[in-house]
RNA sequence: GCGCAGGUGACAGAGUGGUCAAUUGUACCUGGCUGUAAACCAGGCGGCCUUCGGCCUACGCAGGUUCGAAUCCUGCCCUGCGCA
């Protein structure tokens, strides 16, 4: 697709920098994709999503679908202009939603295969049944019933209007057979070119997504079924085993055609985008920086710390030293210009731009159930993850990748 | 001073003769979270011991009744409300 230009690869890897143009706006590849499910990055405003340098959001068609509707949200503009995103969106097509909330339920296999650690699993209960045609939901808001095809998936994802859409599929979980994989993948394949054709030439581009679980074989078939169809770019998805996914991903984007952008779904954690941008891929969405930011983990250089720790309730330190994003280094953002602020506001005013929040502040917030918690970490969280994957794209284009990354994974690590 | 109500683990608050180391909630501690059913979920939460088992100390304080008491009786201390 002429709207994706490799601009620099990592030599003797499948890693690449690059830019993908949409209708909102330049995307600078590796890219992290904000998650957006419902039309919201949970906790944060829009403007707090643009200050930590977020260049696109992903909104998904299962959510938007039940609520509020398609049609209120073409009727509101699209996806952007009803969430007061203006730049480049995209909408995942509810697939994910056929593990996620079917054979994901009830079992310690997620995105990331857990079934070896201890901790526990959510409730159980498959909501979705599949057959050939389609998938048949269960809604998780009222229990109601629905069903999805490709062809309905692509219909709404017209409405919601993304620059960026993706084919129905069929998430599976590495615990089923690899008979039944091999079969869902078919399907999933089926389903793509139905997706496509549903899709025929629309002003948005439209990403077909390799499936194959855990086989070599069948990632490498699945990507060469995908290659063959007319896809403006492609989605990887599945669950992985965390030590393989740069394996995996390998695998498949040995196949994929160079000059397309791919998109590594739901994947996120540091040492991925690593493995993962250098066996090539260009965007990642993942829900980590801000689902552990709610949560009470926060991202820094030295690891994720909990930050409901003992120890964190009287650290009047910022979380990370030298971090800049506004939590940490920017307790006002200024508005104005230097000279603007000077002139308008008295030095007591504030904004001097060398505030920060402590971390026993954010301690406090969590305790007392503040939504303020989530939001501050979910800017610092998401500011980490956005700007490590900016800065690996300025290592690439510095011919730094392996410098910059060792360094990154010793401190990371330690 | 009189009357009534009551004193339970960090807090709130169940239990009112054995099945009680004591329901439940909160707090606290520990894990987990990767295309978001997720500001969530799970576990722990008197002490000691290697055990889905055992021992010790515990339901205001001190005695008592009982095979057995957080639960019944007596006295004391304290708290709240009402009346003086």
């Amino acid at each position: 697709m002429e709207n994706f230009r490799i601009v620099k690869k990592i030599k003797g890897t499948l890693g690449r920098a690059g830019t993908l143009v949409t209708a909102h706006g330049v995307i600078e590849t590796p890219a992290f994709v904000t998650v957006g499910t419902q039309a919201a990055v949970k906790a944060l405003t829009m403007e707090q999503v643009r200050a930590v340098g977020a260049q696109v959001v992903l909104g998904n068609t299962y959510h938007l679908y039940l609520e509020p509707s398609p049609e209120l949200v073409k009727k509101a503009g699209g996806l952007g202009k009803f969430m007061g995103w203006e730049g480049p969106t995209m909408t995942d097509s509810g697939g994910f939603q056929v593990f996620s909330l079917g054979a994901g339920l009830g079992s310690k296999v997620g995105k990331v295969d857990r079934t070896n650690q201890s901790g526990t699993i959510r409730t159980k209960g498959s909501m979705v049944k599949i057959d050939e045609d389609g998938v048949t939901f269960r809604s998780h808001l009222d229990g109601s019933s629905h069903r999805f095809t490709p062809e309905h998936s692509i219909q709404i994802q017209h409405r919601l209007g993304a620059d960026i859409i993706f084919a129905f599929d069929e998430c599976t979980s590495p615990e089923a057979s690899k008979n039944y994989q091999k079969e869902a993948l078919e399907r999933t394949h089926r389903w793509a070119k139905r997706s496509l054709e549903e899709h025929k030439k629309s002003e948005q581009s439209i990403f077909g997504i390799v499936q194959g679980g855990r086989h070599e074989d069948l990632r490498q078939r699945s990507a060469r079924a995908l290659a063959r169809m007319d896809f403006d770019g492609f989605g990887i998805g599945g669950s992985f085993d965390k030590k393989d996914i740069k394996t995996a991903v390998g695998w498949v984007n040995k196949i994929l055609p160079e000059k397309k952008p791919r998109h590594l779904l739901g994947i996120g954690e540091p040492e991925d985008l690593f493995g993962a941008i250098e066996k090539g891929c260009d965007l990642f969405d993942c829900v980590a920086p801000t689902r552990l930011g709610r949560h009470g983990m926060i991202y820094t250089a030295r690891g994720k710390i909990n930050i409901f720790k003992e120890k964190f309730r009287q650290s009047f330190l910022p979380i990370e030293k030298g971090c800049g994003c506004c939590v940490c280094s920017n307790l006002t953002p200024n508005p104005l210009s230097q000279g603007e602020r000077e002139e308008k506001y008295p030095p007591l005013w504030g904004g001097s731009g060398r505030g920060f929040y402590s971390r026993a502040y954010i301690a406090h917030l969590f305790r007392a159930h503040e939504s303020l918690a989530g939001t501050l970490a979910s800017i610092h969280n998401l500011y980490f993850i956005v700007n490590l994957v900016k800065n690996i794209r300025q290592s690439i284009l510095d011919d730094k990748f392996s410098k910059f990354k060792n360094a990154f994974l010793h401190k990371y690590r330690s």
